[in-house]
DNA sequence: TCGTTATTCGAACGAACGTTCGACTCAGGA
DNA sequence: TCCTGAGTCGAACGTTCGTTCGAATAACGA
């Protein structure tokens, strides 16, 4: 009982799409190197070898789902960032940003956060580079904070990593029926972020936090 | 060319320690589904078979090498813990102690971080239990905290795990070469996590960082 | 109506997987 | 001297792995 064969390119895309998000579920619960590509044909409904008319290889599955995710949370990032300058909230608009993306998108966030090492060659190199550059955005809005005279003499590299590190821990705790959502979440965390890495210095919370909002409203509505 | 059989228990119960070491670099290196058997017998140099002589499956393998950390981690940080009873001083002491034993195994954390969820059964019951009593005890230090005015109304849960988070995160991202070691960065994930989490009330940053280098002084040396 | 192109899949490939088995060695006690 | 038991391993078990191949189907332009 084969599906109506229509020949449009949209529909075939969209196919790959939704081969796309079955993967990154089968991914999340079982891991890379544990799951099949028996698995995800059979969470997918499309055949085993009708899997390999849309995708080359396995890698390449893993590929798609972390550059697409990348790009993704760094090009909304870099629109939500536009328009603000106060270093205080472009941290909290990073952060909001990170964890929206996050609970919005668990699957694809937690085989991002754990299959980091297992791409290889021009795979991994393309990966790496994008990762890189968000790094690098958040890197920078830490210097800004520096420059500003709210942040403390602290090594850049390991605030901002322990600030990643907090964010992307969530994946191993967070149960979306018992805990804060996106946006209580990412308020506690900035907060004890720019807390932690201030020096006498207090942020106005209730400023930098409006004008986060109302920037990431207008995201909100734009990603729908 | 077989090995002088020494039916002696103290050889086998070390042969034994050997291949968990071996098995955690392995597991570290490729990850737990990705590294094989066979993996593990190349690199402990013990026969594919006569890895069964000393553990009876691959599952086991795993869980003798979470268990044994998470044991000796956590009854390292109860040492430690005993004689000191400032709640900051007692938060950086669990810091310290996490950090210390990270960079001193990192191929043991490692598989600890990423293979929370492989095991099944009654390996997984006994893991996660020991597991829930680590966190417990960061979750007690934060209530003492909280009760001395040292932190604001907060979350703890997800105080507790933010710190986690910056913790376990390191396994991604250090290099020893390069970044610093565990006595820096535990002052530095210290403060950032006290200085983020208290409120008006600072914190004597010398005085509880002395008190908690002093004991664990003691603890390193007779770690070894 | 025919030929082309896009799409789908059952069946099979060789390789690698975790685990088992039986045979072997060797030291120490009877 | 023979026996026992701890230790070791090569060879093989049946299963599952990622990937391939060729045939089948359906829609569409000519």
């Amino acid at each position: 009982m084969p599906r109506t064969a229509t020949p449009d390119s949209q529909t075939a895309s969209r196919k790959l799409e939704m081969i796309l998000r079955h993967s990154a579920r089968v991914f999340a619960e079982k891991g890379y190197e544990g799951a099949s590509i028996r698995d995800i044909s059979r969470a997918s409904g499309v055949s085993l070898s009708g899997l390999y008319y849309y995708v080359e290889s396995k890698q390449k599955l893993l590929y798609l789902i972390q550059i697409h995710t990348f790009n993704t949370i760094l090009s909304q990032l870099r629109r939500n960032l536009e328009s603000v300058s106060d270093p205080a909230a472009r941290l909290r608009i990073l952060v909001h940003n990170h964890l929206e993306y996050f609970l919005r998108h668990p699957m694809e966030m937690k085989v991002l956060a754990r299959e980091d090492d297992v791409l290889a060659g021009e795979y991994r190199r393309e990966v790496a580079e994008i990762k890189r550059r968000y790094y690098g955005t958040a890197l920078e809005i830490f210097e800004e904070l520096r420059r500003a005279g709210q942040a403390r003499q602290l090594n850049p590299r390991i605030a901002v990593l322990s600030l990643f590190g907090m964010m992307n821990w969530i994946h191993t705790w967070h149960r979306p029926q018992v805990d804060p959502q996106a946006e209580a979440l990412s308020d506690v965390m900035s907060q004890m972020f720019l807390h932690g890495v201030m020096n006498g210095h207090p942020v106005d919370s209730q400023k930098t936090s409006r004008a986060a909002r109302s920037t990431l409203k207008v995201a909100a509505r734009a990603a729908g």
